[in-house]
DNA sequence: AAGTGGTCTAGACCACTTG
DNA sequence: AAGTGGTCTAGACCACTTG
């Protein structure tokens, strides 16, 4: 076993969890544990730090869950490497396989669903149109480089798509050729943690946490033509945003600006 | 005992303590668990499921991490209720004092670290300035009508700042005064996970989700005047961004969205 | 005082990789 | 075959709330 886990110390306040979460974070801090290593098996540094294997097991799922470790069944578990993140920039309406290609990815997709359905309460709200009318409804894994990157729940009115089988790579390619692409969106961006099934479809540990974008596009009339859901893995992904003090010409939020801020 | 519970069924493939979590999540779903609502007692539980409590308690820590259900030690575990959401422009950058003045509520902070102290290495890179140089570092928790929102870190250059002191609301208001007050900003948003001292200032359980943006602010002569790292509880907190197809006027980039979506 | 969630143990067996 | 992580149990005791 690795020298710093012979008689760990796990002398403090706080539950022993915790204190061995903190032991271990602290070794990968220092620079004593490198980025790529392999930690001891659980059962050793049960023993070595006198305590359960179910609580050594606690303090490294916590770990792995916050990104710093790794771990894989029959292997064994290692300090996460750091990877080289893709940033998204908030500012053009841009489409995953065009984002991906222009970073010299080669994008592929691995499709959950794609037909004419019946659209679901929340679909028909945010579509703005009555629950139970068909909606092309797309759903699919996307992959770059073979890495599956995010999982993408898509709903277009039917007169905006009526043939969803066409769609193989890029969906705004084919609302392009049809003259539906949308000119603008708003975004609404949170954090989430995936769940099981989400989590396998991602390939990352369960309870990993996840940036969740809910897009609504709209055509040059101002109608919603694309309402889509999507889990993007946050160990890869990191979205860009420009922000400026105030808005050109806006001598009112100037004002505004003065006063409150 | 509530009646869904009674001989709860947990057939099924898989790991028990998922076919629990799936059995859960249904009875939420399906409305046969209502917002709010108590579940019954974790011993209860395993003792109708017919797994240990151990099974349980897992089942149950991955659904309150998911965000579905809440635990309140020596009162019980409930349903989770939905919050209003604060929704945060990405488009003009503002202070969090004014932002939430705007929103009718009352903000307030609570100072982790406020002075002048020398720069890490992360520090001095991020602001262009040599390591251990003198710089002005601020550590708050943000607090909007007594709820903790966010745990905030800044670090400015102290020709910026050299009073930390004199800043008790908004930074941003202090740097205006002296005529430093940036003028534009790029962010960079990331989900994470909060770990324990995270989650403790936030009064959030530990591995809830957090939206994570890394802000560099400039001024007008394109000096970076401040950095800061602020971690949002992801349970409240959305971000709205607006994105539009084509730059104005930028007539290469139409044409190379037409080819590559 | 009684009830409920939080921490911890020792041990068993399964699933997966070859450290 | 041996090693490693994954799941599960029965039971003990602690911390906190009053369901």
């Amino acid at each position: 076993m690795h020298t710093i886990f012979e008689n760990l110390d796990v002398s403090g306040e706080g539950p022993l969890y915790r204190r061995l979460k903190a032991a271990i974070a602290e070794a990968v801090a220092n620079g004593k544990l490198e980025r790529g290593a392999a930690l001891p098996p659980e059962r050793d540094l049960a023993e070595a730090s006198g305590v359960s294997r179910v609580t050594v097991r606690r303090a490294i799922a916590e770990l792995t869950r916050e990104g710093l470790l790794t771990r894989r069944q029959g292997a064994g578990t290692f300090v996460a490497r750091p990877v080289e993140r893709i940033e998204q920039s908030l500012k053009r309406l841009s489409s995953f396989t065009e984002d991906m290609q222009a970073r010299g990815m080669k994008p592929h997709s691995q499709w959950l669903e794609r037909g004419l359905m019946p659209a679901s309460d929340d679909e028909a709200r945010r579509l703005g149109i009555a629950a139970g009318t068909q909606i092309a409804r797309l759903s699919r894994i996307r992959f770059a480089d073979n890495m599956p990157m995010a999982i993408e729940h898509s709903a277009l009115p039917q007169d905006v798509l009526d043939a969803p089988q066409e769609v193989n790579g890029s969906l705004y390619s084919v609302l392009s050729e049809r003259g539906r692409r949308p000119v603008r969106a708003t975004e609404r961006i949170s954090a989430c943690v995936l769940d099981d099934h989400q989590a396998e479809l991602l390939a990352v540990s369960p309870g990993a946490p996840a940036l969740f974008i809910l897009r609504t596009a709209f055509d040059a009339e101002g109608r919603v033509v694309e309402v889509t859901g999507t889990y993007y893995r946050s160990d890869v992904y990191d979205l860009i945003a420009e922000l400026t003090f105030q808005s050109v010409g806006s001598a009112v939020a100037y004002v505004a600006d003065q006063d409150a801020v």
